[in-house]
RNA sequence: GGGCCUGUGGCUUAGCCUGGAUAUAGCGCCGGGCUUCUAACCCGGAUGUCGGGGGUUCGAAUCCCUCCAGGCCCGCCA
């Protein structure tokens, strides 16, 4: 509906006043769209701003009241707000199953996210990628995108040769009810203190490297037996956070199918080749100082070599691709977007995402500092439990976990995507544990509150109006959730839904306070258990897509 | 030293790409609201040189230049 109504404006825009752009802007307290194309105007007709604006409104309104939509004149401003034909046909549009959803686009999607080395357990820092993709992957869904989510696991890099070196070389058994995960990082993180210990261990890595990168079989074994073990725990934690991945690629496929060494030898014959003892790339047509390293004087490829390999297989079976990364992948990401380019490739789409890190200064895997998300995921838990039990004593115990459960991931998510990726974060418990306002909490209760409603209302006609203030209002941000939709996945500017899902559970939480819905009587109880209804459907659909279960009680 | 990102009330944060009408919210603070559809809520109030300076423009938080501060990167790690 906004779309259309959208559209319309503009195309009157345009055709009355010759403009290509009519600088349409958000009309913010004043309307629902507004114009300053009467400023340009104004220069080029030598006239002021203000008459322009007259000239064009009277020129336009004729078309749009037609269509009812209102076209007002506030000095320089051409104001439009929408009336009830539009706020009917949002309601209508609002109440269906999916509403916000695209039709199926063509071509096929691919996004790679989360990605983090098997060495360890997902720490607070890994799971911001996890949340920006897996929020992006549901919104490309929603958006009509036949997608493929992947995690590319790094099954032979150095990290990996050095747990594997630990298991063979560390007595270190694994604790009582400890995660798998949890285990390996600790094998990992003493396997790093015997190194700086003992220099002379750096060659057994070496070896290993160079064994795994020729397929021994015995240290195939090894490295998949720890890479597996990882996994699994890895796995486990992101079921927990909802998020969902359609394969795990791994990249010692990509050496053992021959494709990287096909990449490497095209790579070798192009006029941007140095290979001396190593083998690396000239970008500096491209603007980087830095020579991009495929593979190492003793010809062991490096990460750079087999990612370029799984870019090129993704560049073949994709038409859109998208990468989340750390910002500490800026520079590496885009060496590899310039080589895609090179190779006549699809380069991919790349979010990246500034550090989290702890007040203490940044996490680190390898020494073992870090906030692992399953310790969040017990905390944030416990205190999830411990309202409920608070507000819902009379609730069976496993529907009580069952809420719990929910609210944590939900808070966990929320407060992780509410913030514009490019913006450094630090990790806070009191914001983690705050279930107010501007977390998942307050609008999964939103929900849960239209719901209950719903459910007390029994059977009703329903009845498509918006009359008071309040109304209307809510309406009125129900109506931008599909161009939310549509935003996010052009943009992939994924905390733009998180916070549209706070204001419309804000707008829902006003009107519940000043317009009494079972209390009144005839048509406008029925128009406002139907509005109920609409705002319940939306909430739930932007709560999915954030990956937040829309609880119907709580 | 070079590159990228960030700087918005005491704290956290939206808006910046695509300039427009009194700069968005939350926490905290002050005051009010549960015999009333779920108070994980609502209403009202105080709090801003939009990091500093210069420029472009009818108009700058938004664009350009410059300086300052913080983060990240500049490895034959990933």
């Amino acid at each position: 509906m906004f779309f259309n109504t959208y559209a319309l404006v503009e195309e009157a825009l345009v055709k009355a006043t010759g403009e290509e752009n009519v600088l349409i802007v958000d009309g913010g307290d004043h309307a629902d769209l507004a114009s300053t194309v009467a400023f340009s105007l104004a220069k080029k007709r030598k006239m002021n701003p203000a008459s322009v604006a007259s000239e064009v409104a009277s020129e336009i309104s004729g078309v749009l009241e037609k269509e009812g939509i209102t076209v007002e004149v506030k000095g320089p401003y051409l104001n439009f707000i929408f009336g009830e034909e539009y706020l009917k046909g949002v309601i209508g549009e609002a109440l269906k199953e999916g509403y916000g959803s695209f039709p199926a686009k063509t071509g096929r999607t691919c996004i790679e996210h989360t990605s983090a080395n098997p060495n360890g357990p997902l720490h607070v820092g890994h799971i911001r990628n996890s949340v920006i993709g897996d929020t992006l992957s549901r919104v490309l869904r929603k958006a009509g995108c036949s997608l493929e989510v992947e995690y590319y696991v790094n099954d032979m890099g150095r990290q990996i040769a050095i747990v594997s070196w630990g298991f063979d070389n560390i007595d270190l058994s694994q604790n009582e009810g400890e995660k798998d995960d949890h285990y390996v990082a600790r094998v990992y993180v003493a396997a790093n203190r015997a190194i700086e210990a003992d220099e002379s261990i750096k060659a057994e890595i070496d070896r290993r490297m160079s064994l795994i990168e020729s397929g021994d079989p015995e240290m195939v074994r090894k490295f998949r037996e720890a890479v597996s073990m990882c996994v699994g725990g890895i796995k486990e934690t992101l079921l927990d956070l909802n998020v969902r991945h359609n394969r795990f690629i791994f990249e010692s496929d990509f050496v053992k199918s021959g494709l990287m060494y096909n990449v490497l030898h095209r790579l070798e014959a192009m006029p941007e080749a140095k290979q001396d003892e190593t083998l690396s790339l000239d970008l500096t047509a491209f603007g980087f100082e830095k020579e991009y390293v495929l593979r190492r004087s003793d010809g062991t490829s490096v990460y750079a070599a087999r990612d370029l390999a799984y870019h090129e297989w993704k560049s073949d079976n994709f038409d859109r691709i998208i990468n989340v990364l750390g910002a500490d992948h800026k520079l590496i990401g885009r060496q590899l977007q310039a080589t895609m380019q090179l190779l006549g490739d699809k380069p991919p789409e790349i979010v990246f995402f500034e550090f989290v890190s702890l007040p203490e200064g940044s996490m680190s895997t390898r020494a073992g500092k870090f906030i692992s998300t399953d310790d969040l995921m017990e905390e944030v838990f416990k205190k999830a439990l411990d309202e409920v039990e608070e507000r819902r004593p009379e609730l069976p115990s496993d529907e009580k976990e069952s809420i719990a459960r929910s609210v944590a991931t939900g808070a966990i998510r929320f407060d992780i995507v509410r913030v514009s990726p490019d913006k450094a974060t630090v990790f806070d418990w009191k914001e983690a544990l705050d279930f107010e306002k501007q977390s998942a909490p307050y609008i999964q209760y939103a929900h849960a509150r239209a719901c209950s409603i719903l459910a007390k209302a029994g059977e009703f006609n329903e009845s498509y109006s918006a009359e008071s203030e309040y109304e209307v209002a809510l309406v009125k941000h129900i109506a931008l959730f599909p161009k939310i939709i549509d935003d996010v996945s052009r943009e992939l500017r994924p905390h733009v839904l998180a916070i549209y899902a706070r204001e419309l559970a804000d707008l829902f939480n006003t009107f519940y306070r000043f317009d009494p819905v079972l209390k009144v009587e005839g048509d406008l109880r029925n128009s406002r258990l139907t509005l109920v209804k609409a705002a319940q459907n939306t909430l739930k659909e932007a709560l999915e897509t954030l990956g937040i279960d829309a609880v119907r009680s709580m």
